[in-house]
DNA sequence: AAATTTATCCAAAGCGGTTTGATTGGTGTA
DNA sequence: TACACCAATCAAACCGCTTTGGATAAATTT
């Protein structure tokens, strides 16, 4: 049923049907309701491609992600994410496309995204420090919000992140608090924004207080559980090995707990284990009482309040970039405790 | 850049480059050249709507995600799956479109992709036994491939699958040559299809010795780490514990070996844990040697090849429907080792 | 030399909507 | 009574592409 035969179907032009329902005023009351009625009745939906291709927009928000080696998008984190976006878009008549990329081909890719004109606007992954695709996405007019910052960025543009450097500072300091002197950090890749924000928290809470961090207690790598295992495995292997880690995620946290208990060492006592957690749906920090000592902000949130951004951008293009920073709680749990004194 | 201004740019009629682009033959090699090169040389890319709208082709598939509290699809296992499609997507210049719907209107979702024509087919994502997808998409004509079966379903449809009866028969069996005679089932929602076939693969293996599974013994949820680890921490602190965990998830399996530790019981050797590996790309199960026993069916190599069959369907309608059936690896790990002989 | 083919190219008609710019008939006002 | 005005509706243009059904000139047959 398209709105033709609708529309002979109830004897009204396609103008009529059309205005009646998209809601103008320049249609009678009982004619908008008649045909609200038939075109419920039979079911009718406009065609959305011929819908935009007439309006210009395609209500439809693109997400690009970047498949490769280096850099694994396609993670329980963004699964989240896009769960929170996903709610706004369909609360508001959007739909979600993911464009999955070769990392070496993004910039085509973003181009091509563009000149298809399949979508209103794009939501950037896992910012650089340096990310070339802010002033593409800007030189080629595409609408867009990051999520999470580039710290080398030079004109505004619209983001959501989490403080991730205030985040980690808090938590290093509680460390410190707890007696800890050997704080090893197990970080997320550091070409990635966030994990580099981190470090700087990491780091600034050991200079506050005069001490400089041990650089062979900071590692980097894709988080992962088995990375997290191993890299704790080794660490706590070592002569002088740390009393409590500093893990990017909670997928990291697991694994670094499967390496303390290995050693037949009790987390929380023997060594502590500070986390964060992305209050991922399948992936709970415990219940009533949380398991892991962590920072804590919801991506899905993030998800959520990015789609929000956007598409008010998209709706209104002469609005200045918008920004939201998170600020993660610190919640303890019972992965936390006084650093014991060396024997 | 769109036609209209390239084919004027170039001298020739938008007919002409239409087809030069497209490699139809009637137009000379010649003048295929040069259009291609001012195609380039301006970054045209052809409207996708307009393109669509013309000829009927989207160029888009869809992947309907039920959001609920019943039933939470947005995991970790997705994520993989649809790793796995994109790159047959993007491989194929096809596009992926997400669409989150709560689970009380389904129906009307597929109703509404259709009508609206914004995708040439979807995948059907977490059957239930009794699947009313099955037979609306049928009705409604839109093509489809289902991940997973549902075991209720009358017509033949497509669908790509792993064997979860057999593989969860052969983990039991193995179990049962170990020696373990309690074994706890920590299954997924067995209103899911999955679930409800590596039950009864469970049940089988004791069947087949003339044993009865202990009914308090096995449990069904939404697995999560919480579940698994709390069902594992009530199972064995019962009277007569079992020896040895079936777990339907890496995930629960990271939640059983918690519960087993924080008992201060060692894993593979108190206390046996087989589990269902999905190869996750960010949950490796180990190294070199794999640190759960488990049985291992690539779901992102589902993903792709549930992609494959759709596309396939898509560009010649009139085939029959394709199945697929994984049979999973049993790869043995250290979480598994014989039965202790109850003092 | 006339009649066919063949190789290229093009004008115009869709695809299914939205939107502009009339066109009606009825009402209020001078 | 005549005029302006308003409310309700419609015909047609347009969005950017594909595709049908010619048109033209050159090459080949008869």
């Amino acid at each position: 049923m398209n709105l033709k035969e609708l529309s002979t179907k109830l004897g009204l032009s396609q103008t009529t049907v059309s205005r009646a329902l998209n809601g103008y005023p320049e249609v009678s009351e009982e004619t908008r309701e008649k045909v609200r009625r038939a075109a419920e009745e039979h079911n009718y939906r406009p065609n959305t491609r011929a819908r935009s291709l007439a309006t210009g927009r395609t209500m439809a928000i693109g997400h690009v992600i970047p498949v490769s080696t280096k850099h694994e998008m396609v993670n329980p984190v963004f699964g989240d994410f896009i769960a929170g976006a996903g709610e706004v878009y369909s609360r508001e008549g959007y739909d979600m496309v993911l464009t999955l990329v070769e990392d070496n081909n993004e910039e085509a890719a973003y181009r091509q995204i563009k000149s298809r004109g399949s979508v209103d606007g794009v939501v950037v992954h896992g910012p650089l420090m340096d990310e070339p695709r802010i002033p593409l996405l800007k030189k080629i007019g595409l609408p867009f919000v990051v999520h999470g910052r580039a710290t080398n960025a030079v004109d505004p543009y619209s983001w959501v992140d989490m403080n991730n450097r205030r985040a980690f500072e808090r938590a290093t300091e509680l460390l410190l608090d707890l007696g800890h002197r050997r704080i090893a950090l197990i970080n997320g890749l550091e070409r990635l924004d966030f994990a580099f924000r981190r470090r700087e928290g990491y780091e600034a809470a050991h200079y506050n207080r005069g001490l400089t961090p041990d650089p062979i207690l900071m590692c980097s790598h894709e988080m992962t559980e088995l990375f997290a295992h191993d890299t704790t495995a080794t660490l706590l292997s070592q002569p002088n090995p740390p009393t409590a880690f500093l893990v990017s995620a909670m997928i990291g946290a697991l694994g670094g707990r499967r390496a303390i208990e290995e050693r037949g060492l009790i987390m929380g006592k023997d060594v502590s284990v500070v986390t964060h957690d992305d209050v991922l749906s399948y992936l709970r920090n415990g219940g009533d009482v949380p398991i892991f000592t962590a920072t804590r902000s919801s991506v899905r949130e993030a998800g959520r309040k990015s789609a929000e951004i956007l598409l008010q951008m998209i709706n209104d293009p002469t609005r200045d970039p918008e920004t939201v920073l998170f600020e993660a709680e610190l919640v303890l749990g019972q992965s936390t405790g006084p650093a014991l004194v060396r024997a």
